[in-house]
DNA sequence: CTGCATTTTGACCAAGTAGTCAAGTTTTTG
DNA sequence: CAAAAACTTGACTACTTGGTCAAAATGCAG
């Protein structure tokens, strides 16, 4: 695009000001609550900006379409959720990687459940919005660490397990007490909230998944 | 209120007609299919009756109101979803009765996507129509359930797990493959279609579940 | 066939909601 | 400190959508 050109010459000037970075998080804080409790459609406009505390032609001046809004928080969320499984290391010891891996998983859960529930409700309405980014992105991603842990495997460090049904077990059984949380909490009751939820609940599933693939014979 | 009365003192007369019968079928097939896939708040009912192949207010003759469909069909279906957990034997053999279970689950995960799907999109949005039947009905079911798992556990049938986690862990995964469908596809492509995934994805579940609680030492 | 009950629908209404706009206010800058 | 740029908002529009209604069409019992 634009070559030479003097100081002023701002083509695309991505300069943003104080007020605008300021305001735009506030919008985005807001924004993941409410679309994730309420889903893309179930969610107003009206809402975000009252629970961001601004008018709505205000928040309409910083992201001109809803669209806008939920697209940026996918995309800002999305990576940040599938970090851990990139920082499964090849070279380190299988079950030391995946206990690493699932209980990070579990603490992200408990953190962030407003993130895993905006990406559930996406997914289970078919991805609109991310079905690129599933097949470019996060298909890579698994493939490579499902290669590393069929290495594993035919090294006999793991029993024969396939790899892609394992990460997907670990997702699921992780996220679910993120994004089932009141049927959790219906079930379970007020143990949810005690101090000592979240490490019983990780103790339990890594003690399934890891002696479910822990080499046998 | 009226006591007595002739043969034709008809009070609340339940009766339904032929065509009756036909329509609401119709409806509440229809209606799963969109609500399934869009969510209360995404679904309108032009929809459902285009789908269902008749105009808007003659559906609105056999509902009067949205939430009705939406509610009569959770109604319909769960009690079929729950139907597995409540025939695991007690008297069994533990290992047999989840590998039992647990081929249930991964069966209608295939068979019925749908009824997945719209529970999950309930659960996920805090399940306001549906918080009742947490309670009262399925908190007990897996109470029991749960019981009978602890005195597995007890007796030495199953290594020492936490029935609610068990049970939790056999949820996510098996209903993954219904309600996160496009998330396998993006990543397993084409496997999904074919023939032999759901006995693939079945051995793979079974392997690691059953594994990981078959008793040690 | 006839009259009553059931079913069906076009036209309509009211509420809710995404997005616009022009006019004001505040902040930044030369 | 003045002018320009950035920001803010009340009032409004266009459209979607849940639900109504009265009148027409159909089904059915005697």
């Amino acid at each position: 695009m634009a070559r030479a050109g003097k100081d002023k010459l701002k083509e695309a000037p991505e300069k943003t000001t104080r007020i605008q970075e300021i305001n735009r998080r506030l919008i985005l804080d807001a924004a993941l609550d409410i679309f994730s409790t309420y889903g893309f459609r179930g969610t107003t406009i009206d809402q975000i900006a009252e629970r961001a505390g601004m008018s709505k032609p205000n928040l309409l001046y910083y992201f001109p379409r809803k669209q806008n809004i939920y697209v940026t928080l996918l995309e800002e969320t999305l990576a940040e959720w599938l970090a851990p499984l990139a920082e499964i290391d090849a070279e380190g010891d299988p079950i030391e990687q995946l206990r690493k891996y699932i209980t990070l998983k579990i603490n992200m859960s408990e953190t962030h459940p407003e993130a895993s529930r905006l990406f559930a409700n996406e997914v289970l309405h078919g991805a609109p919005a991310i079905s690129d980014f599933l097949t470019k992105h996060l298909k890579p991603l698994v493939d490579e660490k499902a290669a590393v842990i069929r290495r594993w495997v035919g090294e006999g460090k793991l029993a024969p397990v396939d790899p892609y049904h394992l990460i997907f077990m670990i997702w699921a059984t992780t996220q679910h007490y993120a994004d089932f949380d009141v049927q959790v909490r219906a079930i379970m009751g007020s143990q949810v909230g005690r101090p000592g939820f979240k490490e019983q609940t990780a103790q339990a599933v890594l003690s399934i998944i890891l002696n479910g693939i822990r080499p046998r014979g």
